[in-house]
DNA sequence: CGGTTCATTGAAGCTCATCAAACCCCGTGG
DNA sequence: CCACGGGGTTTGATGAGCTTCAATGAACCG
């Protein structure tokens, strides 16, 4: 483990345990940091972007327009999160990206990044197995905005977002930082922003979350976990099914 | 193309050009092929299998049930597209899977799909492609469910169907066959299927488009593209950024 | 045939969106 | 220093869009 970790790395190495030659392959792969500030947008919908990142500090979400104006936003990325990946993959993006915070994100070039699939198909299998898990969250938003009502929707949302914070280092059982406006919270959750508001105050007066001045008070996460029918297995897998290069 | 194109060769060769040898390993990779009847799962949600499928004939769903007893279908699957790929790649299925119809699959591997990602870069990377549309699918449908009315949802749906359909040769701007009930329909749109009802009949009295007898006539195809802005951008992507192999 | 599944329609009511207005916090500039 | 403005939050009032319950009919099947 002498090699410096990435963000990149780090977040692969949760899914595959990586060598010491792989973890150089990666290292070599970084591009330049690049700082975003918020209401910049990242990548925009529709405009091809052969860029993919990885971030490092901040938040951002990635969203769909729809040309009534409304947005659904896809899933929120925080720290350690790929950002874009899809834009790599297929030739234009579907989606767009924009920070909420300040945001930094190492780019990962696109051309890099294919090489690397073709001559190191065990990192192409542990990005595959990245992408599945984003997948998952996706899966498990449609689930939410699908059959889930607006209370336990959110609570849900709150919960997941601590679960992922606390993978990485930035949010306890007890709650977290969050930069999120109920604007965005109602277009992650498909509600108005009115109705996210009401809901936030009912959760607070049930004394399960409180969510105000950016912090997230999860003041009865049982109860909160009860509530929501928070799972959290579609978070932490076991990893992928494949074996650690000899 | 003298080798004989299984449907996973067909799926495959849809995003990269593939090479004879690569055909060939493709040929080889066909465990025995499996039918199931309607009403038996094929993959049980939390069940873990190492099996994953290509549908040769049939209708499925992807699905997760939620513990109220409510369920939401993710996907459907219709003959050329992949089965349960994310329960090879996840060590517990989060999603069930289950026939529509009499469905044929033939079976892949667990083991040998990982073979050949790690020997056959380029076939890895088409099936990351490929299932990578299949997540811009899923997307699609969070989109839709988050921000589009009943009806709107609706002929968005009917309309990918066919998109698909058409892609595979079983349906054209005319119509398609359809095997999926209204109880199907209203678990994949968020919706109750009394209200799926009403929404089909308001688009029959619109002349937009006729859904019965398992059969769908999109009789005024321009409407309901207007209608749903429907946006098939999402579905045919030019291929990936891999060239063909010499 | 009686049983089951699916489609269809009506009636009643709840969840949520929409519109509107006030308020707060904070930064900016006169 | 205070007026002004803007983004975010909060609350009320109203009603649309959906769900739920209930009942009936059509099609299919052992």
């Amino acid at each position: 483990m002498n090699v410096q970790r990435s963000p990149f790395a780090r977040k692969l190495s949760t899914f595959i345990d990586l060598s010491e030659p792989e973890l150089s392959v990666l290292a070599s792969l970084h591009g330049r940091r690049k700082t975003y500030r918020a209401g910049t947008g990242m990548v925009h919908q529709g405009q091809p972007d052969q860029q993919a990142y990885v971030l490092a500090e901040g938040w951002a979400f990635s969203y769909r327009l729809l040309p009534g104006g409304s947005r659904q936003i896809v899933d929120f990325q925080i720290p350690g999160d790929f950002l874009g990946l899809r834009s790599i993959m297929f030739r234009s993006a579907g989606q767009g990206v924009e920070p909420v915070t300040r945001v930094q994100a190492s780019q990962v070039g696109a051309s890099n990044l294919k090489d690397v699939f073709e001559r190191n198909p065990r990192l192409g299998s542990a990005v595959l197995w990245a992408a599945s898990r984003d997948d998952a969250m996706v899966v498990e938003h449609l689930v939410g905005v699908g059959r889930r009502n607006a209370v336990e929707r959110t609570a849900h949302l709150l919960l997941e977002l601590g679960a992922r914070l606390t993978l990485v280092g930035l949010g306890t059982k007890a709650g977290y930082d969050c930069p999120l406006s109920q604007y965005l919270l109602a277009d992650a959750l498909g509600l108005s922003a009115v109705h996210v508001n009401r809901v936030l105050r009912d959760l607070r007066e049930e004394n399960l979350v409180t969510f105000r001045n950016g912090r997230v008070d999860l003041t009865n996460f049982n109860g909160l976990v009860a509530l929501a029918n928070f799972d959290r297995d579609y978070l932490d897998h076991e990893g992928p099914a494949t074996q650690k290069a000899h």
